[in-house]
DNA sequence: TGCAAAATAGCACGAGCGTTCTATTTTTAA
DNA sequence: TTAAAAATAGAACGCTCGTGCTATTTTGCA
């Protein structure tokens, strides 16, 4: 019955939550390079295709070695969505703080996101995996992934309500309209390039972005 | 050894290929009923979760005479695209002939496209689960998969190509880019309304879809 | 240094999987 | 109507899966 949610990205949290000092028993240590293995895993075949015999092999460790680190096979797969959550947010989010805030955060929240998407096209990205798998299966690991995303999408949108306060974005434009279409060149660009294989997939993502932009501009 | 590619989306085709005329022997009826169960299960546990014995039961026959239809898993799920291929086909395609080439007939292409995935909301869709799964899976079911995306992406194409020639569209819009952009809103629409239950994904889709029009249409 | 606690291994379980083999039933055609 | 052919059933196989149980090893602290 582990609660702990997902939050973060931007403001609170930042707590204590251990994560380096402390004792650092050994368990920590071996459990951190267990999601580590799991999440390369999971970004490959996905988190259904996560099997913890598979991760036993690739670890070096036994089966009952590995599984006693959860408990259950959904607990390991919602520690690989926390571990993908806070390296998304370490990539992508925080990295866009040090930019302006309105139009030039925009501009950096999305490089950041192309650029890890464009390396995902060859391992694999769990948020959009895993929506497809969970999509119809209820339960903890499909909230966890849910809250995650939201908690991203969320961000993203304030930081389009942020460049029309900066007036750098029309007044009339939805924020989350204009997030959507984004989560959809991304999309796109994860399935054309993945997939199909398609080459140029990532130029026309980001002519999608500045088109968008563009449109969303208040008249000089 | 099947081959039989995957093609039509417009000309040729159409051969023989039977389908409900000749003998109609009993085990046609009951290898379709077979693939039209099969499609619905996979359509909402995907093509990978879909299971022999799941589909016995479903169908109230014998694991054995289930698979003898097919001679294999994998055999039974190309099966499955190759039926959903040709669902899409007349549901979406063959219904936007009727409007006239250029324009008309990609906002009809468009339409129809949503109305699909505005269904498969509820019941989810193969060619976006599909791609996720067989990503980074190569062989034959991945070949069909990608085949009958591709047949469908360049009709898409085409009918974008179309509009220009009508003069709907600027000679500067570029096809692969208008079709890109289009794919992303789709996209977007099944991630947000399927997984993430967003209420007004399917508005903002069609509102994304007059955008990218109205950018690409020529000054009067 | 020693002892409790934590971490890990080894083994077995029941279930579901795709597939194969051999009957048996049903359908088709002469 | 009958015999060949096709369709279906039934049982069994080897495999992998998550999980529970009981040792055994390793770790951290007094």
């Amino acid at each position: 019955m582990t609660v702990r949610h997902i939050t973060s990205f931007s403001q609170a949290s930042q707590v204590a939550d251990d994560g380096g000092s402390r004792t650092l028993m050994k368990g920590r240590q071996t459990k951190a390079a267990i999601v580590d293995a799991a999440l390369g895993l999971a970004s490959q075949i996905g988190l259904e295709g996560l099997s913890i015999g598979a991760l036993a092999e690739v670890t070096g460790m036994s089966k009952s070695g590995v599984f006693a680190h959860f408990g259950s096979r959904e607990e390991l797969q919602i520690s690989v969505i926390r571990e993908y959550h806070d390296r998304f947010e370490s990539e992508v989010f925080y990295p866009a703080l040090s930019g302006a805030r309105g139009l030039p955060r925009l501009q950096s929240l999305f490089d950041n996101w192309m650029q890890r998407t464009t390396t995902e096209i060859d391992s694999g990205c769990i948020y959009i995996s895993g929506a497809v798998e969970f999509d119809d299966r209820p339960g903890s690991v499909r909230d966890a992934l849910a809250s995650s995303v939201n908690t991203w999408q969320n961000a993203l949108q304030r930081s389009v309500a942020q460049a029309q306060e900066e007036k750098h974005l029309t007044a009339t434009a939805d924020p989350l309209q204009v997030a959507f279409e984004i989560h959809g060149l991304i999309l796109a660009l994860h399935y054309e390039a993945r997939f199909l294989r398609n080459p140029g997939a990532a130029e026309r993502a980001r002519k999608g972005f500045t088109e968008i932009v563009a449109r969303n501009q208040p008249p000089v």
